[in-house]
This record gives C-alpha cells, structure tokens and sequence, in this order.
DNA sequence: ATGAGCAGTGTGGGG
DNA sequence: CACTGCTCAT
C-alpha cells in the first residue's frame, strides 16, 4: 500500500485509501486524475479485492489500454487481465454478447446473440430507408438530421411509444413513424446501433432482475473516469449496477465503491446528450457521497493556467474552482493574426520548425488543435509542403474506408445473415452483374414474406414469378459463395479466414485487374488489415468472429496514436480531451468558427464551447500558440471572420501578440520565403520525403505514376515491377531483403525488416517503422527501398 | 447492368 | 470545393 500512495498528495491519497459507500472526486485539469483511479484499481486488489469484480470505465479505448498498461505495472499482469476495463460501448458490447437473449420483448428475445454493430454511415442509411418506405420525402426529412433527433432521443432514453405519444406536431408525429419503421427494421437485421449498445443494457437490466444481480453482485467496485461527459443510459447503468434497482437498500455499501472522476469544466458532449448535471446532482442521488477536490495542476506552467481559469470564470453554470500550478511563470501565450488559412497553416509549420531546430522541443511535443475536421486541409497541405511528418487523428478512420468495409460487411453477412445493410454493401462488390434493380426486388419480396434479404436469395427458386431465371443463376451463385464461406470460417483463424475470403469473393483479383495506384493502395490496405487480425490473434485477443466485430466496430482512431513517435499530432479539440503536450497549436480562433456559429446567441452552447477552449488551453504544459486569421476558404469561397471572443477573455498581459504583418513591409524581414509567394512555396518541394502522412494523405496529382508505386531514388537502384495488364502473372525475379535490412517507405518513413511472413500466400515484410511502429508491407508490390 | 457526366447540397464534435 | 445521387447513353 506504503508503494502505491507513493508520490500522491494528500487529497489523492483520500482518493485511493476511501474503501467503502460512494465517492465523487472533481479533478481539474492535470491535476492527475487518471493516477488516481489507476492507483485506487491498485490498492483495492492490494487489499484483497479480486481483479473480476472491479470494473473501470473509460472515455476512449485510449485511455482505457493507458490504465490497463499501467496497472499491468502495478500488478502485474497475471492479476490486470482480469480487471473489467473499457468505454461504455465496448463494455456493453461484451454484456449484450452473452446475455442480450435473457431480454425478452413481446415474448421473443430482443436481439440473437450473434448481433451486429451498426455504424453510423448504416444507420443515416437504414434511416432513409424507412423514410422513403414511409413515402416520405427525403428533403423534407433529411437522414441525417432525422437520425440525430432519434438519437437524441435514446439518450434520453424515450422509446418509439413514448417519442409517438409526447410528439406535439405533426413533423414530431412523422418523425415517431420513421423512428418506428427504423427499430424494426434494427431488429429485422439483427442489428444494434451505437445508443442501442447503451440502452438495451439498461433496459435488459430492469427488465430482467436476475441478470443485473448477477452484475451487481459481480462488481463490488466501480470506477468511471470523465464522468460529467456520462448520459442518462451511462448514468442509469451505473446507477443500477451499484445500487441495483432498489435505491434504498442500505446495505449497498457493504463493502462495495463507486467512485466517479470528474471535471465538469471539461464537460465538451452535451450534444451527445451527456449531462454535467448529473456529476452536479450526484450527492443528492448519493447523500453519503464523499467529496474530493484536486486542484494542483502538475502539467501546466503558471501563464497558461492563468489563462485557462481567466476564460472559465466567464462561465456562470459552475463550482468555482480554481487550479494552482508550482511550475513558474512559463513563457507568455503567443498570439498571432493571419490573412488566411494559408498563412495561418504556414505559421505553424514554420514556428514548429523554429522549435525543434534546437533540439530542445521534438516534433513529437506539438499538436496542432481545431475545431472542425474540415480545416485540417490546409494544415496538412502545409506540413506535408515543408515536410514535417504529422499524423492525423479523426478523418478518414482506417476501417471507414471502402475497402475495410466491405471487407467487413462480408464478415458481418457471414456472422449474421440478418444483416442486409451489409448484403446490399457487398452483393455486387465485385461485380457480379446484380444491380440496383434486382436488389430492390429482393429488398420487397424480403418485407413481403417478412425473410431477410439473404433469406431471399437461399430461397430464390420459389419466387421465379418474381425473378427471371438469369436472376435467379447469379442470386444462387452468391449464395453458394456466402454459404460455403459461413461453412468453412470455423475451420481457421480468423487471419486466414479473411485471406480466403478475399480469394474466393475475387475482391483481390478484381483490383488487381483493376492496376491504378489507388487499387494497389486498397490491396495494401486489405493486407494491413489481414495483419492486424493476425496480431490480434497473436496478442491472445478474442477473434471470436463476434467479439472481432464489436472491437472493430467500437475501435475509433484516436485509439490507434501510438507514443513517441517523432511526428507532430493534428487533432480536433474534442479528440485531445484527456492528453498533454508541451506545445499546443490551437489554430482558427475565429467568431463563427471557434465559437461555432450554431452556438452564438446560445448561452448553453455557448458556454459549452468555452468549456472546449478551457479543455484546449489546459492541454499545454509550456508554449501555447493562438492563431486566427481575417478570412477563410468554406465551401469554396471565402468568408471574413473577426477574433474569437475567447482571445479577449485572456488577460492581455499573459500574451504576446505576433502582429500580422501586411505583404509590402516584410521585403526586409528574414520571414519565410511563404508569404511572398504562395505558388511558389507550393511547387517549390514536390519529391516525396522520407515523412509519415496522414491517412487521408494522397499523391499530388503531379506526382502520380502509371505504371510504378515506387518513387525512385537518385542514388539507389530501385526494381519496380512493370505493371503489365495482368500484373499477377507477370514472371517476376524478385528478391527479397532480409530481415535487419533498413528500409525505406513513401507513407511510413524509415524502418527496420524483423521477417518476412506468408500472408495469403503472398510474401510480406513485417516491418517496424521509427514512426508508425510496425507494419506489415506486400514484399511483392516492391513499395520499400534499402535506405 | 454499368459508367460517365452533371446538378444540387452540405460540415460541429464522436462511439 | 467535394461528395452524392440522378440521368442518359452504351
């Protein structure tokens, strides 16, 4: 215990040492809360409680492998891998998974166990199917903004009746129907969305006493981190796993915590309906609540902490609080006006530059921070132009890719027939000469007998008034493919499987036929996504095809940053809740963009945006950059902005002000040869470096080749593979480097061969870059060089 | 059934 | 600007 407390002030020490009844800890910014929780996890198994009965809910998987590794530490890990730690999402993933068919609608379970995650892209597009099954319109209800008022309103948890019976006018009414019409079809695919994950565990909960004993008596102990961002069903869920659904038995506490960690400064998720009053109104759900407050800052210097509290007192929803930090003074907040996002890009690119010169900063202690995912263009284009390597959170996530998910709708097809989102995805990917007009045949015979549509097509001889005999071919040639597939997929590891299915759906073939840049990048991609099966497999995970899906399906991108890695991180303000950097970049500081113009003239919103300020301020240890700039590119023409209020509200002696300077006065100044000519700075440095890009990141249009994906280096002998019209049976002559080899990557830099592995019968390196970490590459597309 | 070309519309953030 | 969806020709 003397071990654990170690290095803890007084009020974590309370934290860690409180054993029974509930506790609430508001922990502001830095002020080491993750420890913490880590801690309490560690001292709780110190003193005997067994690792199985703690559960440590998480914002983000992130967080959730930071505390895993660092009690892995602690504890070692015979005792940390029976600890139950993950995100909302992931842990109720795994309940539903075993016990979602106790939870009985209308006599019949609510879901088969063998159901599947849809995403957000599926559920806008289940949604639009119900509208126009409705014979709605589809302009007047559009998808998107249907799918969020359903969304808001399983976060309130209010089902399809009681959405129907409390819709006061007539769109409320309509939109009941579509809500309606898109539960069952969830249920007809087998499908959950992603509030339903939450909400079903809530209500398999009250509706089934027995299950939710047998969680409440399974986990004695209960910790959940950033919990003013936590909505009603996280709230409700928690709430009956400790307290079960008698809220008056005292004896909860017998030997049982809850402890919810806290900032509700940091509160940046109302619009997914969480609610910081929650955390507020905790110790009145909870009157024998203990109440701790951490208040020392240990990550920023004496300025920036100033600035941070200067912002939030703004605020008038709060428990004032203020953080002290021993750091010092520090530098002063830069401040610096731009004429537009160009500039304002090539500013950070060049100060980030200025900063590492030394050697006393690495690229790997900046992070560039924004609003909007949409003004990570220009910065990209800029750290690629000055070559700095940078890797982007958020964006395209590696599994939103068409490949990967199509990849993943024929597993999820395979797993659940029921799905027919992820059979429409697929049936004619590759071609197979099934097109629009058969599916929605299928799609009405599929509603007219109530069958799936891959009922349909397993029985598509007994509709032969409905389908024409050549149909009819092509549908049976499908279902030979899926149903030999469900058949064999038991018989191998996962890796393998995939690699099978990939061959014999022809998917591989047909973007080998297809030989552009952008298929071979797709094969790539494919293998990358083989590899990361097989090192899940490799890493003892559960490839169960089921638990393989839900992880996929929950994984999010911010999950897969890995540390020192010498690349400067790009990243929205909401994805950098919960790290730190010595040098934060927040760019864009504009009324209308920061804070969002649908949040002006909005107090709530208002202030929840000056909460995500206070979060962006506080993720600075030592330097921190604010930039805005006069005007900006949005939807192809530029709109003029003033300065961010948020900037005013920072006492002007914290900063320093970079002033703009005008064109025509800075021939004298040593500034960046950017500014005088932007063309030029474009064109000036077209090779690729030796940078690691983002994963949105595509060639210059210049720089695309035909017939090779090698970019050729001066000095090096290159073999590229001359891609004919077949390039697979092309007689190839081909060595191989061996293992040790140091290689180079166009999208990963520089790295190291450890072996070469058999992937599908195709040779890959598996590779450990100094950037990305390791990698599986295609040994036969030839994408690496000796370096 | 498929693909090219055009028109219309949209971006707040994320599991 | 970028993406989707629709129309029309093949």
């Amino acid at each position: 215990m003397e071990e654990i407390l170690k290095g803890l002030n007084c009020s974590q020490k309370e934290a860690v040492i409180k054993e029974e009844g509930p506790l609430v800890v508001l922990a502001g910014a830095g002020s080491g809360k993750t420890k913490v929780l880590t801690h309490r996890v560690a001292g709780l198994v110190e003193r005997g409680v067994r690792p199985w009965e703690i559960l440590a809910v998480t914002f983000t998987n992130k967080a959730a492998k930071e505390m895993k590794q660092r009690l892995e530490f602690l504890l070692g890990e015979a005792q940390a891998k029976h600890l139950w730690i993950g995100t909302f999402h992931s842990i109720c993933g795994k309940l539903l998974r075993f016990e979602i068919e106790n939870y009985m609608v209308n006599n019949e379970p609510f879901r088969q166990k063998n159901f599947v995650i849809f995403d957000e892209n599926d559920s806008v597009s289940l949604v639009k199917q119900a509208i126009k099954s409705e014979n709605l319109d589809d302009k007047l209800y559009k998808p998107q903004a249907v799918k969020a008022t359903i969304s808001s309103a399983k976060n309130k948890m209010i089902d399809t009746d009681r959405f129907a019976a409390t819709a006061r006018d007539y769109r409320n009414q309509t939109i009941a129907r579509i809500y309606q019409v898109y539960e069952n079809m969830l249920k007809t695919n087998n499908a959950l969305d992603f509030d339903d994950l939450l909400m079903s565990v809530v209500r398999l909960f009250e509706n089934c006493p027995e299950v939710l004993e047998k969680y409440k008596s399974k986990f004695s102990h209960i910790l959940v981190d950033e919990f003013q961002d936590t909505n009603l069903p996280q709230y409700r869920m928690i709430d009956l796993l400790y307290r079960g659904a008698n809220p008056d038995d005292k004896t909860v506490s017998n030997g049982r915590s809850l402890c919810v960690v806290g900032d509700i400064d940091q509160s940046i998720y109302s619009w997914r309906g969480a609610d910081y009053k929650i955390l507020l109104n905790l110790q009145k759900d909870f009157p024998d609540a203990q109440l701790i407050k951490l208040e020392q800052n240990y990550r920023s210097t004496g300025n920036i902490l100033e600035a941070a509290n200067s912002v939030i007192i703004n605020n008038r929803e709060r428990i004032s609080k203020k953080l002290f930090s021993n750091k010092g003074q520090g530098s002063k907040i830069t401040c610096r006006e731009t004429i537009d996002e160009n500039e304002e890009a090539h500013f950070v690119v060049e100060k980030i530059k200025e900063l590492t010169a030394t050697g006393q900063y690495s690229l790997s202690d900046c992070v560039i921070l924004y609003r909007t995912n949409a003004q990570s263009r220009a910065l990209e284009e800029a750290f690629m132009s000055g070559k700095i390597p940078y890797i982007m959170v958020g964006g395209m996530k590696f599994y939103e890719r068409k490949e990967i998910k199509d990849v993943i709708a024929y597993l999820k097809l395979i797993y659940n027939t029921s799905d027919s989102q992820s059979l429409r995805r697929i049936i004619n990917v590759p071609k197979r000469a099934i097109g629009a007009s058969t599916i929605k045949k299928i799609d009405e015979i599929a509603r007219k007998y109530s069958l799936s549509m891959f009922g349909v097509i397993e029985k598509a001889d007994d509709f032969a008034d409905e389908l024409s005999p050549k149909v009819a071919k092509k549908l049976k040639e499908f279902h030979y493919l899926i149903a030999s597939l469900i058949k064999d997929c038991p018989e191998y590891d996962l890796s393998e499987f995939i690699s099978i299915l990939i061959e014999r759906t022809g998917y591989i073939d047909d973007l080998k036929q297809e030989n552009t840049e952008e298929a071979n990048s797709r094969i790539e991609n494919i293998r990358e996504f083989i590899s990361v099966a097989r090192e899940q497999e490799d890493l003892g995970l559960d490839t169960e095809l089921g638990e393989f899906l839900t992880r996929m399906s929950l994984i999010s991108d911010l999950d897969n940053v890995a540390d020192n890695r010498e690349t400067v991180t790009l990243m929205t303000l909401h994805s950098a809740k919960g790290l730190e950097f010595p040098i934060v970049f927040m760019a864009g500081l504009e009324e209308g963009l920061f804070p969002h113009a649908r949040a002006l003239g909005r107090n709530q919103d208002m202030e929840e945006e000056r909460r995500l300020m206070y979060v962006g301020i506080t993720r600075a240890e030592e330097r921190l950059f604010l930039t805005f700039t006069k005007r900006r590119l949005i939807y192809g023409d530029y709109k003029y902005f003033m300065p961010s209020r948020f900037i005013d509200e920072i006492p002007p002696a914290l900063v320093e002000n970079m002033e703009y300077t005008p064109p025509e006065k800075k021939n004298t100044e040593k500034e960046p040869s950017y500014k005088h000519s932007k063309k030029n700075f474009y064109q000036q440095d077209a090779p690729v470096s030796n940078t690691t890009f983002g994963k949105n990141f595509k060639l210059p249009e210049s720089l695309k080749k035909s017939s090779t994906t090698i970019v050729k280096n001066k000095d090096q002998e290159v073999k590229t593979v001359t891609c004919a019209e077949k390039p697979r049976n092309v007689l190839k002559l081909q060595e191989f480097f061996d293992p040790g080899t140091r290689v180079f990557h166009y999208k990963f830099g520089i790295g190291e061969i450890d072996r070469i592995v058999n992937v599908e019968d195709n040779p890959m390196y598996a590779v450990t870059f100094t950037q990305v970490g390791k990698r599986f590459i295609d040994a036969t597309l030839e994408t690496l060089k000796k370096f």
